[in-house]
RNA sequence: CGGGGUGUGGCUCAGCUUGGUAGAGCGCCUCGUUCGGGACGAGGAGGCCGCAGGUUCAAAUCCUGUCACCCCGACCA
């Protein structure tokens, strides 16, 4: 079998995932983010496809499998051809048509769907297929935990009402949940932002992990959790009482050369972070917006998007800010602007008074700056990104935060891609109504990674035997010795007979390289055949663990079952 | 896309500053010794020094361009 590890490998990778499937023998790089996965890996991820596959057809999904060519009619039908950005893998066949490779297949379901499906009484259903996928991401990065082209599954349900879609995404969620605890996960579920693919209500499932490019946030006293992209502040509900408007003195400006960020305003002004209010200009579907939040607080886009109910929401460049503000950035303020904005201020705004802005004046900052006294708030919002250590929105407890990898989303997409490409099927009434759909997927391959990202020590990779390539790794110690090598090859016919997969090391190696090979590929239980073959025995040792003892050759067959319960422990 | 870095036998890297016959360790092949945690000795195979121009008597080395890959950031179901 080809399995060619390696004592190192380059410092460039870095995770540990990355650096393990590499040494051993698992994967090898062809291009940035582009892999071919050698035999350990790819039956790694036959194990995982299948643990996938039992729990989507336990609950009646069916699987397909659809193209990864797409022509370009059906994407620009919704848009997403232009939408989807460079991160389309583009191409055009012998008469210049578009094509491009699905990065997701929404576009073709709705199609096969809006063909097929006519009437209520087809519905619900549900399919999913287990496919590559291409995505030209910016950077590729941590070998499979962010490819170009890598392997999905995808399921996607359709429904004439929301109750069926709220039971299949109930149904979908609580099989997620025995996959990735079968597969032996450290994992959360937690409220996230749909992005680009739309829709209402979803949950990533979050494996933990220091390495995870994801922070979460979770409630230390209840089971509220959210990527922070999207998690709320909770506690902002009653105002602290502040002295009247009178006993505040009237603002006035000072001069701040070159304190254009709130650690140089701090200084300068001797004043701690939270007396200031941070004011950033947005550009909001094409619209300058106003976001104010306080100082030691970070705006976070995404809520801004959902508090204005915008479908695109960034920072506005130099040029709109010197329009509005009539400064550089770094001096925008409420008051005094050059334009009139709408002003959003998150809630902790709502308790400053007597707090320090930019003037919208190079330069300068104005004092005892007050809301609704100064200047008028069109609308407050949670609009500031969670920190470590503030109020639960749910039960007031403390949020912490954790690192996770996303191996998987539920969406509840409602009727954004069946509206856009007219995908209906006739009611119980024969009226005309488009199907009602949800998504919901599994990074397969990067799922693999993940799981190494949780299981491995200094010597290797500590597969769950759910997860491992083999659950038996048989050694055969010398295998010039005949009894070594007469018993070996016994027993190895012997557990496959039975049904087990084992893997053989008979290769003319010193026990050395063997016992080092056999730790870093990291399969659940090893069986040494050594220098007790002669009397008949074998040593077992398990790998997680560590546990090792003797056994007689007689009852090895016998005693695997039981030892193989042991081995995720 | 911005910043930084690297391309030299299969792998990890040195050599480049200061141009002058391409190196080491690991791996591979042969023989011998060894044989339970990455053995030892002897012999051997293997490289257009990423690619294209330029400078020079002479370029892995200097210059220009280009491509690829990696890292940080931004971005991203």
């Amino acid at each position: 079998m080809l399995i060619p590890t390696l004592r190192k490998v380059g410092a460039e990778a870095e995770m540990a995932s990355h650096r393990l499937m590499l040494r051993a023998g698992m994967i090898r790089q062809l291009a940035a983010g582009v892999y071919t996965y050698l035999p350990l890996a790819h039956r790694t991820l036959y194990k995982v496809e299948q643990v996938v596959r039992e729990e989507m057809n336990r609950i009646g999904a069916q699987e397909i499998l659809m193209p990864a060519l797409n022509p370009s009619e059906l994407w620009r039908e919704t848009g997403r051809w232009d939408t989807y950005g460079p991160e389309l893998i583009t191409l055009q066949d012998r008469h210049e048509r578009d094509f491009l490779l699905g990065p997701t297949h929404e576009e073709v379901i709705t199609d096969l769907l809006r063909n097929e499906v006519n009437s209520y009484k087809r519905l619900p259903m549900s399919l999913y297929q287990i496919q590559t996928k291409y995505r030209d991401e910016r950077r590729p990065r941590s070998g499979l935990l962010r490819g170009r082209e890598f392997l999905m599954k995808d399921a996607y349900t359709f429904h004439a009402d929301r109750e069926t879609l709220d039971q299949a995404y109930q149904g979908m969620y609580h099989a997620y949940e025995r996959i990735f605890t079968r597969l032996g996960l450290d994992f959360r579920a937690v409220e996230a932002d749909s992005g680009a693919i739309g829709g209402t209500e979803n949950h990533e499932f979050m494996v933990l992990a220091d390495s995870g490019e994801d922070t979460l946030t979770l409630c230390d006293s209840c089971d509220y959790a959210a990527n922070i992209e999207t998690a709320r502040v909770g506690g902002h509900e009653g105002e602290k009482s502040r002295p009247v408007a009178e006993e505040i003195s009237t603002v006035e400006k000072v001069s701040t050369p070159k304190a254009s960020t709130i650690e140089q305003v701090t200084k300068m002004l001797d004043i701690s972070p939270h007396r200031l209010m941070k004011s950033l200009l947005f550009d909001v579907d094409g619209e300058p917006v106003l976001v104010l939040v306080r100082g030691d607080h970070e705006a976070n886009e995404v809520k801004v998007k959902h508090a204005l109910d915008a479908d695109q929401c960034e920072l506005a460049d130099e040029a709109v800010v010197q329009r509005v503000t009539g400064a550089p950035s770094g001096f925008a303020g409420p008051v005094g602007l050059k334009e009139k904005v709408r002003i959003i201020a998150d809630h902790a705004v709502r308790d400053l008074f007597d707090a320090v802005t930019g003037a919208n004046e190079a330069d300068a900052h104005l004092l005892h700056v007050t809301p609704e006294r100064d200047f008028q708030v069109d609308h407050f919002a949670d609009v500031r990104t969670v920190q470590e250590g503030d109020p639960c929105p749910h039960c007031g407890g403390t949020l912490r935060f954790s690192r996770g990898i996303e191996v998987g989303h539920v969406f509840k997409l409602g009727t954004k891609y069946s509206e856009a490409m007219q995908a209906t099927f006739l009611d119980r009434e024969g009226k005309e109504q488009p199907l009602i759909m949800g998504c919901y997927g599994i990074g397969i391959s990067r799922l693999a990674a993940a799981i190494i990202e949780q299981h491995h020590d200094d010597n290797g990779i500590t597969w769950p035997l759910t997860a491992a390539p083999f659950a038996v790794h048989l050694i055969a110690v010398n295998m010039k010795d005949e009894n070594q090598a007469r018993l070996a090859e016994q027993l190895y016919g012997q557990l496959v007979q039975n049904g087990l997969e084992v893997l053989f090391d008979d290769r003319q190696e010193r026990a050395g390289v063997k016992f080092k090979d056999s730790d870093l590929i990291g399969i659940p239980l090893r069986i040494t055949v050594g220098s007790k073959a002669a009397e008949e025995v074998v040593e077992y040792k398990i790998r997680r663990s560590g546990e090792s003892g003797h056994l007689s050759a007689q009852e090895l067959s016998n005693q695997l079952p039981e030892l193989l319960k042991q081995v995720d422990g």
